[in-house]
RNA sequence: GUGGCUGUAGCUCAAUCGGUUAGAGCGCCGGACUGUGGCUCCGGAGGUCGGGGGUUCAAGUCCCCUCAGCCACCCCA
């Protein structure tokens, strides 16, 4: 038997990895037209970077070892703190807002699932330096154009938006105690998972004797916010909430005059598990919502300086290859990096070879993808092969060509061919329109 | 980490009540076809039926263990 893969990591043939290709180059381009420069880090990293930030339970789901120089190090299973360190090295000198992203592969030791490997890629954008709400609509907006670049509408994906200020203001104005409102938290992060009576079972014992009888039922209730009418009405009931609405309200505005505001649903029972996250935060999905979160992110002000580094804003997201990767598979928009040869070289002859071989480096030099047949084969044999590689065209060479100085080239989608003389071969290649060229 | 479901060729699947040498389609390799592909026809390779153990005259099929995948929980990237 041979030896398999480690369970939870994967192997790219050669159709898989031009899909990741395919959402790299997504992920870069638009990174790149929003401002943003790339930068990387350490895949291996000392396990303190992550139990500072997260607390000891994190170390039973890294992948973490002792190495030869007896250091606990663990393989990276998120790249903030990493980028935390960078940036707090170098801030004096970092011009501000710092828009930077990263595309790391990240490691967790988690059982895994459908979506959920122990190992991904995933981008990483982050915009440092600047707490405004005009910062976290471009990071939002940004997220949203990725899926419009890879061929994804309203149709297809969604993108969810609340704020933990704006959350936390109404969960207090509900009469919630003000020192339980991470219990209001995970009761509204559980809304679709949980049977409500439990969640309400839940909530009421957090409630002390002579607090307000009603608060739970109101905190279950801004779970059930969606969209901007009904978000007003629950700053009707709870008015005193209504200041910490602004930047969200002033974020929306902004994703509307871009134009993406189809895309936007406000919905405050997005909470996101981590803790750290201070303003607004967002997770984007697919229309059906059949698979897990494409994208989650948000605002952590206080972040890098609990990190030990400098006291900035910042407001970022993380988006996985997997769940990107299945949506496309389903939409079957994933197809379009098919490999075409720009030509497939076919001798008629023996004798032939040599003109063949000149001929193929000589294209090759010139940036166009040739390839020929590595044995002698008939030429109905090479042609098969050439319709199968696929190549654009076939470029035939036997002895009555070479005395011409030319080759006959047969267009493979239309079957017709064309003496082109051989001087001319390469821009004739390089210029056509054969297939979809 | 806990619980449930599923594992047959590269892929999708079939194989009667437990019965003889585990099949098909697609894909792959070759031939029909020695200067013209796709179509067609013919042939071939490819399986330790996920792995191990057990029951039985006989196991792909039944039982146990294990591994892997999927689903839910936990947690979230």
């Amino acid at each position: 038997m041979q030896v398999k893969a480690l369970p939870g990591f994967r192997e790219f043939y050669p159709p898989d990895a031009a899909l990741r290709n395919h959402i790299f180059s997504a992920w870069r381009t638009v990174a790149t037209r929003y401002g943003f420069e790339e930068y990387d880090g350490p895949p291996l990293e000392p396990l303190e970077l992550y139990t500072q930030k997260s607390g000891p339970e994190i170390v039973s789901q890294l992948f973490e070892f002792i190495d030869k120089g007896d250091r606990h190090v663990a393989l990276r299973p998120e790249m903030t703190p990493t980028l935390a360190r960078m940036v707090t090295a170098r801030a004096p000198a970092l011009k501000k807002p710092i828009r930077w992203f990263s595309i790391p592969q990240l490691f967790r030791y988690e059982k895994q699932q459908k979506g959920r490997l122990r190992e991904h890629f995933q981008l990483n954008m982050d915009l440092i330096g600047e707490p405004g709400p005009l910062a976290d609509a471009e990071i939002i907006a940004a997220a949203i154009d990725i899926q419009r670049a890879l061929g994804l509408g309203t149709g297809d994906v969604r993108v969810r938006v609340s704020d933990r200020r704006l959350l936390t203001a109404l969960i207090e104005a509900a009469g919630f105690p003000e020192d339980r409102v991470s219990i209001a938290y995970e009761a509204i992060d559980k809304i679709e998972r949980v049977p409500r009576e439990e969640l309400l079972r839940r909530l009421r014992e957090a409630v002390p004797a002579g607090g307000n009888p009603a608060a739970a039922e109101r905190v279950l209730a801004l779970a059930e916010v969606r969209g901007r009418g009904s978000l007003d009405q629950a700053l009707g009931r709870h008015p005193e909430a209504a200041p910490a609405s602004e930047e969200l309200i002033e974020a929306i505005d902004a994703l509307d005059s871009m134009g993406l505001g189809e895309f936007i649903e406000i919905d405050l029972s997005i909470v996101r598990g981590l803790a750290y996250y201070t303003g607004i935060v967002f997770e984007l999905f697919d229309a059906q919502r059949s698979l897990r979160a494409i994208c989650g992110g948000g605002r952590y002000d206080g972040l890098l300086k609990a990190l030990g580094g400098v006291d900035l804003p910042a407001v970022g997201f993380g988006m996985g290859d997997v769940v990107l990767g299945e949506l496309l598979k389903s939409r079957s928009a994933a197809g379009e990096a098919l490999r075409r040869l720009d030509a497939f070289l076919v001798a008629v002859t023996v004798e032939d070879r040599p003109t063949v071989l000149a001929l193929a480096h000589a294209l090759r030099d010139r940036g166009l993808s040739i390839e020929f047949a590595l044995k002698e084969q008939a030429v109905a044999r090479q042609l098969r092969i050439a319709a199968s590689r696929p190549a654009k065209r076939a470029v035939v060479i036997g002895p009555d060509e070479r005395k011409q100085g030319a080759a006959v080239v047969r267009d493979m989608s239309t079957g017709t061919e064309e003496r082109v003389p051989v001087a001319t071969l390469a821009d004739y290649l390089a210029g056509g329109t054969a297939g979809d060229a």
